[in-house]
DNA sequence: CTAGGGTTAG
């Protein structure tokens, strides 16, 4: 650590860390070897464009500018400085204990600055507006707007005014727990009828909120409105809705807003290209991703870890791992070094390949790159293990995990209960299921999946029945991927009938069947004989606007093999190259079978030379 | 003190 201070200084150029020190009032780098007595560690940064000060086994005994802030690397330092500012007497001024409370909150330690500012309520250190506005922050974030509310109320028995801070917090909390009607709402109730004016940051707070709930064309009119009433949106207002549309396909809509900023003068920055080239990435248009790339290096926008480590998801998630390498290597040449989430989707990568030792390789490496692995890294990891049918791996790496002190989550639970139901562990997949609620967790929808599916593919139909049905009773909607394992489980046990009715009963539920749906059905059809109806519905399924893929193709082709009625199957199999799709693993194989069988080998290459 | 971008499960 002494190490680490002493690069930190030495960083910066002498005479500016001389000043540094001046406008801290601590005196020259030396002195801080000779401070009294080891106290805490922190960071302390005059501001975002200065650069960071590292203070290790010292405390201030100035206050420090107006513009500083405090950033710790640990929680316990934090509360360290908040013993020693409770310890002081008298007290600091509440801005001291604003800015401690604020650091605590961009640590993302919602409940400890909560239980600190009511430790310094007790000790009758009276909260400004500053530290009443942090506090309803925390409980916004923490999902408890009701306390959000409750502080309002405090604000005003204390005869402390809320300001537009109070109340864009607010709305932010409601955003965030996806009450964005209830937000407007607010907006309305504060700034339209009292007249008080809204800022940037509360209408960017809406605009972020209708995007995040879909609602991207509401977000568009607002940002149209924002500019009527006289408030010039900035680069934040344009990137949220660039990235939104983005995320809803709407790519050439995104890039139109793109170039209308740049021609209003808002420039963008590193997260617009960032939102784009993600975009580019994921629908595999490497060149336009290529352009954007070198256009924003050429309008000085530095590309950065996320645009590096997007390029990098994106490559690996199409299983072309080593040129994912080579772009991890190139970032670190370019003096970024990748983070947690870079080596996070090299890892998965691997695992999509079924590489789990080079997954493995990745994640023993982590540690020595400077990161550590987070939740996700295990969840990653436990799920490749789990797809490779290593269930062993996977649970000793869960309790690995928690042994390193990460809380596993939903995901880590449903990984989990899905591997074991691949298997058909199901009373193990049950006991999993069961233990969630002892970490306090909920399951969520597909956690319920994960054990349907188990139940229905090993035949337990009334069993995941119930189940389904508690998971109603628990107030989640089923799905079309919930109904989708109930149909093929249904089928599996030969109750098409049930399947049947299931299946058409989906539109006046309000669920609209998927491909998968169809697949699932016209294979259950083909597997009772139903050849003519599966063929029906195998043509119905693009009137009812459900386009069929590759799997629709395989499944009626291996059903009209199934069936023997292969002249049918070949006539499929000739439409399905001409669009374009091939036949996969089980098809061939079935062809292959075909082929070589004596009865119908030889009609069938017959009826193959005639295409 | 309030607003934006990247990673995991059915």
């Amino acid at each position: 650590m002494m190490m680490m201070r002493c690069w930190k200084i030495a960083s910066l150029p002498s005479s500016s860390a001389i000043d540094l020190l001046q406008r801290l009032e601590l005196g020259n780098p030396k002195s801080l070897n000779s401070l009294p007595f080891p106290f805490f560690n922190c960071f302390y940064a005059l501001n975002k464009e200065s650069p960071l000060f590292y203070c290790q086994n010292s405390y201030f005994s100035t206050t420090p500018s107006k513009k500083s802030k405090y950033v710790f690397d640990k929680i316990d330092d934090a509360l360290a400085l908040f013993n020693h500012m409770l310890r002081t007497h008298p007290y600091h001024c509440i801005v001291e204990f604003g800015k401690l409370l604020s650091a605590i909150v961009r640590m993302r330690h919602y409940e400890i600055a909560i239980s600190l500012w009511r430790q310094m309520e007790l000790l009758e250190i009276h909260h400004n507006v500053y530290t009443l506005n942090i506090l309803v922050n925390c409980f916004c974030r923490l999902h408890r707007m009701d306390f959000g509310f409750s502080v309002l109320g405090k604000m005003l028995k204390l005869g402390i005014e809320p300001d537009v801070i109070t109340f864009s917090t607010l709305i932010n909390g409601l955003c965030i727990g996806g009450n964005v009607a209830q937000a407007v709402r607010l907006f309305d109730d504060v700034f339209v009828r009292e007249g008080c004016q809204p800022t940037l940051f509360t209408y960017n707070t809406i605009v972020n909120g209708l995007c995040k709930i879909g609602e991207t064309t509401r977000a568009v009119r607002l940002l149209r409105t924002i500019e009527e009433r006289g408030c010039a949106p900035n680069t934040i207002t344009y990137n949220i809705i660039i990235d939104s549309l983005c995320k809803d396909n709407h790519v050439t809509e995104a890039l139109k807003l793109f170039s209308e900023m740049s021609g209003k003068g808002i420039p963008p920055d590193v997260v617009s290209y960032n939102c784009l080239i993600h975009a580019m990435c994921n629908s595999c248009q490497w060149k336009e991703a290529t352009t954007l790339f070198n256009e924003m290096v050429a309008a000085n926008c530095k590309p950065d870890v996320i645009t590096y480590s997007v390029v990098v998801d994106a490559l690996c998630k199409e299983g072309r791992v080593l040129e994912a390498q080579d772009i991890l290597e190139r970032m670190i040449q370019q003096g970024i070094e990748p983070n947690i989430v870079t080596y996070n989707s090299l890892m998965d990568g691997y695992c999509l390949r079924g590489e789990m030792d080079e997954a493995r390789k990745v994640f023993n490496s982590i540690t020595n790159k400077g990161c550590t692995p987070d939740v996700f890294s295990y969840n990653i990891i436990i799920n490749g293990y789990c797809k490779a049918k290593r269930i062993d791996e996977a649970v000793k790496l869960f309790h690995e995990m928690t042994q390193n002190g990460l809380i596993p989550n939903v995901v880590t639970f449903s990984t989990l209960i899905n591997g074991m139901s691949q298997i058909g562990r199901l009373a193990v997949a049950q006991e999993i299921f069961k233990e969630m609620y002892a970490y306090g967790l909920v399951p969520n929808t597909i956690a319920y999946s994960s054990l349907l599916y188990g139940l229905c593919r090993h035949g337990h139909i009334n069993e995941a029945l119930g189940f389904f049905r508690a998971m109603q009773s628990s107030g989640l909607e089923p799905n079309i991927v919930h109904y989708n394992i109930l149909i093929d489980g249904l089928c599996l046990v030969g109750q098409l009938k049930v399947a049947r009715k299931l299946f058409y009963a989906l539109t006046v539920k309000g669920v609209h069947p998927s491909v998968y749906t169809y697949s699932t059905m016209i294979k259950g059809l083909c597997k009772e004989g139903l050849l003519n109806e599966a063929y029906e519905l195998f043509r119905k399924m693009e009137v009812d606007g459900c386009m069929r893929n590759s799997c629709s193709y395989n499944t009626m082709i291996r059903g009209c093999f199934h069936n023997n009625d292969i002249s049918r199957a070949i006539q499929i199999l000739h439409e399905m190259v001409q669009k374009g799709f091939s036949a996969d693993v089980s098809t061939v194989a079935m062809v292959v079978d075909i082929l070589s069988s004596d009865s119908t080998g030889e009609s069938f290459r017959a009826l193959v030379q005639k295409l």
